[in-house]
DNA sequence: TATGAATGAGGGTTCATTCAT
DNA sequence: CATGAATGAACCCTCATTCAT
């Protein structure tokens, strides 16, 4: 029996690998297919054979991202960190260890396209938000394996989409400045809004 | 009485006008020169001659952009209202205002750039970071003018910048979803922060 | 039975062609890419897979030049004149057969060309020179041919390069008057200055 | 009584200058008419009320070039040398010494052109054709000088168009090769052409 | 007369995509 | 399925020239 990945597996990947790559490093539309071909080594008969356009070719990508949230994103932070709230600052942390060392020149690759594309190409809006979604997902449930630490009445999931705003509006001042300056400010603004959450449930929780 | 405003002031206004809605609009790379040229009803040639090439263009408008937001941005928000810390939420809330009619299809300009071109155009980046810092500028002076109502030991010019980060990075999600609520989520977030931050500095304001 | 050309060869050879005819009739900077592929029948992309610009399409075409100075100038002299000496004045006789009948509007492809780019190309320059040599390659081996027939002390490779001088000196002049008669002349005088040589060497031939 | 020079003295004056270097050093159309005003210091309109058109301008170049025949080029040869037939190769020492110290980057300004335009541009021809017929006048008067030295059935007019010949088809193969050589070359078998024309005239000048 | 913005055709080149081999 | 030449619209920009001020 043969495989049931064909010769085209490799192609695909190497495809996927160059595209996400060049979207994330110069944004979709300043990637010609010419450049993704060149750094794939592919043909564009062999492109065109397995996404028939760019764009589906994108769609390609946003759900490789999907697939890959939870292996490269949230897999590492869940094995760094077991406390849930520790989870979430671990998280913000990744972003920062991985984006430094590039002195923030790119940015959330998923971030980056929703502001790019998600207005153009109506169909990929759905593929971010899913990706938006998956993430948020995530932080959500940390904060209600928090549980009782956390206020009752706190909209968990109201605050885990903040945490991704902090995220990607954190990053975005960073890319502008080359600095980690305003990132760490939201983190740290972040920080201390958890705190006061944290000693506001603990603590008598009087009024509300 | 002639105006005082040389012959090339309206063709630049019209160009300055049609590129700061088009690259709104559309992005940067997705907007071609010709179409500034059609919308805006110039000649390549006279594009040309006031601004040497897109990207130039593109730094006019980043300059028009520094020189509205007090006009356009902060003189609205200090007009409806006069206690500063309301003054953030007017803000947050006249993007809301600005956007939602239009379900949120288009994000802030600034950000839109930011994001699109920061990295591939070095000289752009300091023109973004103007913007941002103009910004978070007029936050950072309302957060000081609330005194003592906000807990001395809070970094002023890092709440500052966080409200940039809320409404950038909530400003993505909507529009990403098409919908205020993620964007309105990061916001009545921050606003609980804010009553913490009141109610810990008016209270006892015990430790620290 | 297929032909072995690849399926490029008959758009790169309908380029070349266009782009050389081009190039000699109005020069390389009056001829416009456009009006090239239109005489080609051929498509900006197609030219532009082939050659990466209009530069190197230059440089192609002096190659082929080079290609083609035996088959088309070199192999009808010699078939023409079997006299070493003659085939020199079979060769400039040959220039006035070409360019007469076009009452010398046209002048030597080569020549044109290194006037006109030789100083803004350097990476053409020595396609041009390879041309020069090549040419004056062939009048300086019939020279030699010539043997004793000539002064000994005679420096064939001076000679040589002095019969392409004549030959570009001449056209340039011809081109200018739009008349045979300065080309003649130069032509006339070098064959004086051959009798002269040949009588010098087959008289006494003492001193020098 | 004002002057006969008005203002506009200059400003002729300065894009004539500007004018003919740039044609010199780029060549006509490498050589853009706002390369000229701004070298020149100049607006559009001024260069446009002088000179109708790019062509135009051009012919006044090759008119001054005339003018400036003998005063830059003739008079210093005639200068440093009184014997009519070192006259002449005074004259082609010149030029080598011109463009020797730019390693032959730039070639004869009016050959460059003859090539370049003679073809597209009716209007300039007899321009061009005024400049060598001046140039080679001067080296058929001077040979006429000669007298006796030369053989009587010298055709003295072939003989300076050979002369302008040699300067032209040096010079060309001296840009190409960025070397005297080529020139040197030739000017050396002219130099030997002419010792065989003096020493068959002043010898028995039997035969012929 | 001087100024420099306006004109608009055309410059060389790249784009995403198709298709014959 | 792979190949890479072909397609042609669109890209950003420069050209020589005009004209309102």
């Amino acid at each position: 029996m043969s495989p049931p990945t064909p010769a085209s597996q490799d192609t695909r990947t190497r495809i996927l690998d160059a595209a996400a790559r060049l979207f994330h490093e110069q944004g979709f539309n300043a990637t010609g297919v010419s450049t993704i071909l060149r750094e794939a080594g592919v043909n564009p008969g062999s492109l065109y054979n397995l996404y028939p356009s760019k764009d589906a070719l994108l769609a390609a990508v946003l759900e490789r991202y999907t697939e890959l949230l939870h292996p490269i994103v949230m897999a590492p932070v869940e094995a760094k960190a077991s406390d849930p709230i520790e989870r979430i600052f671990a998280l913000l942390q990744q972003y920062r260890d991985w984006f430094s060392p590039l002195e923030f020149r790119l940015g959330c690759p998923i971030g980056n396209l929703a502001l790019e594309v998600a207005d153009s190409h109506p169909e990929i809006r759905p593929l971010i938000q899913q990706n938006f979604d998956g993430w948020s997902g995530y932080v959500e449930r940390w904060l209600r394996e928090a549980g009782d630490r956390l206020p009752r009445s706190l909209d968990r999931r109201q605050l885990a989409s903040t945490v991704l705003t902090v995220m990607e509006g954190g990053l975005m001042q960073a890319r502008s400045s080359r600095s980690a300056a305003a990132y760490d400010a939201s983190v740290a603004q972040l920080r201390q809004y958890f705190d006061l959450l944290l000693a506001r449930a603990s603590g008598g929780g009087k009024h509300t």
